[in-house]
RNA sequence: CGGGGCGUAGCGCAGUCUGGUAGCGCGCCUGCCUUGGGCGCAGGAGGUCGCAGGUUCGAAUCCUGUCGCCCCGACCA
């Protein structure tokens, strides 16, 4: 709860701060459920702000949401070669219901993504091209057996979106694809304040079953690099294995064309991971469930009763001016806990009103993302009369300079290398830009000797012609490597 | 699955070696007090010591078994 400890710092010991912030600032609980976490509300609110502003971005490029069955008959898992084999090993299966075992033949897997089960329903409602494009997606809970689980990165259930699409032609599955990626980057830097970079992953690397995989890699505050969102183009894998089928314009058969696309609540272990310091959360004003909180602040009955009409007439004037605030008048705890706590919790704004301030008509803001050499925040004065307007600009600001920073950040931790030692010099040193042939037994070779993988081909990186920096063998242009999550 | 750690009050821990009927800090509740970067004092509530057997007059402590979680590696969004 409202420990006192600080909390250990990102220089310290990383992963021990993420846990530690995740907690304190009560996003998330460990569960009784081996590799499960609990969202708790501060958490689920940034969810819900993700939700809605991606579910905006997806009804506005024309899609509509629906909602398919948790467990899926194990068999239809088996069609799709590559699916059950890339899928198999982190698979929850139900074999016992109704108080008997099911037989081999009834057993369900939990969902661990829904090509298969979309694909029976789209079978059934498509007939002909003119009922395509269809464009469906899907908010739901799936589940991943894995081995080594981390709050919001990697647990056992999460939850995420997935985009299922179906399309007339190859072209027009591809241009699905690459429209959704560019949703998700416009997300990520608009709303999360997070730079990524868009690009194709590599054969070893792609969704089992697609033809191709593109995704969204970010870089942490560590400098690994986290896949942040990915989007599929299909091909007919599944229309064939599931006989989604249409009856074209040339009056024959075809199997659909489709995409699929998901973001999950690990973008919520993004954000936290791009932005928070070691004072605790930074959430960007877009996402964050509230913008401001006022601290009433004064000694006496007769002053505190002034300062908490004077705060709640400003939250009212916040809110209406979308400004999100609360006032905190709780007397049993000073001010500086509160600062503190706030600080942890990611408040972007916190606004201080005591008796002196009254006086002169004034407040005092301090923005979370603005820090003095000692940890402590930034604060300015401001008149009362102007303090919307004033808190507006910095919520404003502080979305801009969030991104800002990232990306100065990552411009800062990206290199080009140009032999394979350099590589090896620079394995924690962030996004290397190299040379490589395109062979997956040599992409193996540099994972195992290096723990570097590829994480994708940038479509803005310029491809010109190089050697490997393994084999010295041609290569058609720079790929990213880098330490991932 | 391999290696490590841990299960005692909401949280963090001590007590276990050397058995004697459970304690500390924080938090929580009540009252007084205090309020511009983690106030103070006083009183109080809260635990079948992960679970199951066993040894013993007596087990948090010894023995056997078992369950679970976390961390580090191999699989993955």
């Amino acid at each position: 709860m409202a420990s006192t400890d600080k909390l250990p710092t990102r220089a310290e010991n990383f992963a021990d701060w993420y846990v530690e912030l995740i907690q304190r600032a009560k996003l998330a609980d460990y569960s009784d459920v081996k590799g499960c976490m609990v969202i708790r509300p501060n958490g689920y609110a940034i969810w819900e702000n993700m939700q809605r502003a991606l579910d905006g971005m997806f009804k506005e490029t024309g899609h509509v949401n629906a909602y398919f069955p948790l467990l899926i008959p194990e068999e239809y898992l088996n069609r799709e070669k590559e699916h059950v084999e890339g899928f198999k090993p982190q698979l929850a299966v139900v074999g016992y219901a109704g108080g008997a075992p099911l037989e081999p033949g009834q057993r369900y897997v939990i969902r661990p993504t829904s090509e298969t089960i979309i694909n029976r329903s789209f079978a059934k409602w498509i007939q002909s091209y003119r009922d395509l494009p269809l464009l469906i997606n899907q908010w739901a809970n799936v589940m991943r057996w894995e081995m080594r689980t981390r709050l919001f990165l990697r647990t056992t259930e999460f939850l995420w979106q997935e985009g299922h699409t179906c399309h007339e032609t190859e072209g027009e599955a591809q241009d699905e694809t690459l429209k959704m990626l560019e949703v998700y980057r416009r997300f990520a830097e608009d709303y999360m304040a997070m730079p990524v970079l868009c690009g194709q992953k590599t054969e070893s690397e792609k969704f089992p079953g697609a033809v191709r995989t593109y995704s969204i890699e970010a870089m942490m505050q560590d400098k690994k690099a986290l896949q942040a969102g990915t989007s599929h183009m299909l091909g007919q894998n599944f229309a064939k294995m599931f006989e989604t089928q249409f009856q074209g314009r040339d009056g024959k058969q075809h199997f659909a064309w489709q995409t699929s696309w998901g973001v999950s609540t690990r973008l919520i272990g993004a954000l936290i991971l791009t932005h928070s310091d070691d004072a605790g959360l930074v959430v960007p004003p877009k996402l964050a469930a509230q913008h401001a909180v006022i601290i009433v602040i004064g000694k006496t009955p007769e002053e505190r009763a002034k300062v908490k009409e004077r705060a709640a007439a400003l939250a009212a004037d916040l809110n209406q001016n979308g400004v999100r605030t609360i006032v905190d008048d709780d007397e049993s705890k000073m001010p500086g806990f509160k600062y503190y706590e706030y600080d942890l919790r990611g408040m972007c704004l916190r606004i201080e009103l005591g008796p002196k301030d009254l006086e002169k008509n004034q407040c005092v803001l301090a923005r979370r993302d603005q820090r003095q050499a000692d940890g402590k925040a930034v604060k300015q004065f401001l008149q009362l009369a102007e303090t919307v307007a004033k808190a507006k600009e910095a919520l404003d600001d502080m979305q801009k300079s969030l991104l800002e920073k990232a990306k100065a950040f990552r411009a800062a931790n990206t290199f080009e290398v140009n032999s394979y030692d350099e590589m090896k010099a620079k394995a924690d040193a962030g996004f290397l830009l190299a040379h490589w042939n395109g062979d997956a037994k040599v992409e193996a070779r540099i994972k195992e000797e290096t723990g570097l993988t590829t994480r994708n081909r940038p479509f803005d990186l310029k491809q010109e012609p190089g050697k490997c920096v393994v084999t010295g063998e041609p290569s058609p242009g720079r790929i990213v490597f880098s330490k991932a999550y």
